[in-house]
DNA sequence: CAAGGTTATTGACAGTGTGACAATAAGTGT
DNA sequence: ACACTTATTGTCACACTGTCAATAACCTTG
């Protein structure tokens, strides 16, 4: 570092800007990918529903201050579910109050619970995407638009990464993973090809043993996956996207 | 918009805080992939290369800083030119001076001219990305791992969009725009497949005729080609990634 | 003008990946 | 043992890719 004296900053010199984090959190509840949302407490948009969010605190880095909010709003830890940046929006007017530049992030966590409705202050659910992406649900300031970056980007990210997986629990079946592509884009795969594809693929690896799945406890008994060191791209898609609701096969 | 009255955010409550953009521009030059940067004039980082930036002003959007940014140090217009938020990038001490979170863009600009080094302010000058990647060029402030991170965009978009040809002019040949492929990741390409693949892809479309493309008078003339709409994506990829320097075919 | 050189464009072909779908394996429940 | 369900493995036609050859169209030179 050179050793000249820093012209310091005279912060008065810029204008107020704030700079908080909004949260997509996706899981997979009952076959069918949701979002956690919040509904807003205050104005503005009061009653409406929200993306979680805060202020990034003073010391804080970005990608700490979007772990916090993930655990603050679900319990869950930055190992357990996977986070990335999105991107930042900073309209001028996204924010009536003052100017609020925010960093989205995204994150995949594997079977997270139904926020309680219980006696808490903010009431929060885990709400099919579907019902945003249609218009079902119009979100408070901005966060239509950013769900909407955050799905493009979820499901390029799932098409040619691993990052499918981080919905699942550590070993999970070919059949597991398989039902969150076909959640992730409201489809069906072909179980025979999917397993060909996820055989094939370097980003997995047999579990050694394991506890055998629960739930159904019908059909052959599937064995146990998990992925094998970091989410490298898989070479080929795992499944490519389909139309949307193509459910049904002769 | 509810009608309650906004609880108005006080700014003092708040730590002070810069937003700043920060754009990797790149060109194709001399057939060689080139980011245009800055020698500091002033702590920190006093006479390093930087990648040019500023303040997002009061009442502008994200997006219209990075392309006024793009203007200014380039005089290309956002219509020239393929301007794309990359991501945020806000470590603490990432500026010594005070909190400066920046976002950072990149852009594909079309045979931009090397800066005059004439008797300007601040020295500007086309560098080679290689000259970042190896390491030759150490660049000020957190720039090289941003640089980095759009690089790795370009490259990836270049693979599955028609981006690509916004390093060339409106009408190109298609050796032009492959071309711009072998710089990007300093390769050779099959001219033969290259052609079949740009044949292919719905991105593209010949142009009904045009002018001959200048430079070299030897050999067949090419056709002329143009981005048909916007960037979607082209089905399949123009070329696939390959290895560094694979240069020489047997 | 014909020959030779250079780039553009089109074809031919073998090898590989993909989607559709059939067949077999290995459990559960009756 | 039989019926049923899910997992896993195979088959096969077809599309896509890379390698490499052949042709086209222009420029320069003798």
């Amino acid at each position: 570092m050179p050793g000249s004296p820093l012209p310091a900053y005279n912060p008065r010199d810029y204008p107020p800007v704030a700079v908080t984090v909004d949260m997509a959190v996706f899981t997979i509840h009952d076959d069918t990918l949701r979002v956690l949302l919040v509904e807003r407490g205050e104005e503005p948009f009061k009653g409406a529903w929200a993306l979680p969010g805060g202020f990034v605190r003073p010391d804080e880095d970005l990608n700490a201050a979007a772990a916090r909010e993930l655990r603050e709003e679900t319990g869950v830890t930055e190992e357990d579910a996977y986070l990335e940046q999105l991107r930042s929006y900073g309209s001028p007017q996204r924010d009536p109050r003052m100017r609020v530049i925010t960093v989205a992030y995204w994150a995949a966590c594997p079977n997270l619970a139904p926020p309680t409705g219980g006696g808490d202050a903010a009431r929060a659910d885990l709400v099919p995407v579907s019902r945003v992406e249609d218009l079902s649900i119009d979100l408070a300031f901005d966060h239509t638009e950013i769900l909407g970056d955050a799905l493009e980007r979820l499901r390029s990210k799932m098409e040619y990464t691993a990052v499918g997986a981080r919905f699942c629990r550590p070993r999970f079946t070919i059949s597991e993973l398989r039902r969150v592509y076909e959640a992730a884009w409201n489809t069906t795969l072909d179980p025979g090809n999917f397993q060909r594809n996820v055989r094939r693929s370097s980003s997995f690896k047999k579990a050694r043993s394991g506890d055998p799945p629960r739930g159904h406890r019908v059909g052959r008994p599937a064995s146990l996956w998990s992925i094998r060191g970091e989410l490298s791209s898989p070479g080929r898609p795992l499944a490519t996207r389909r139309g949307p609701r193509a459910k049904n096969r002769g």
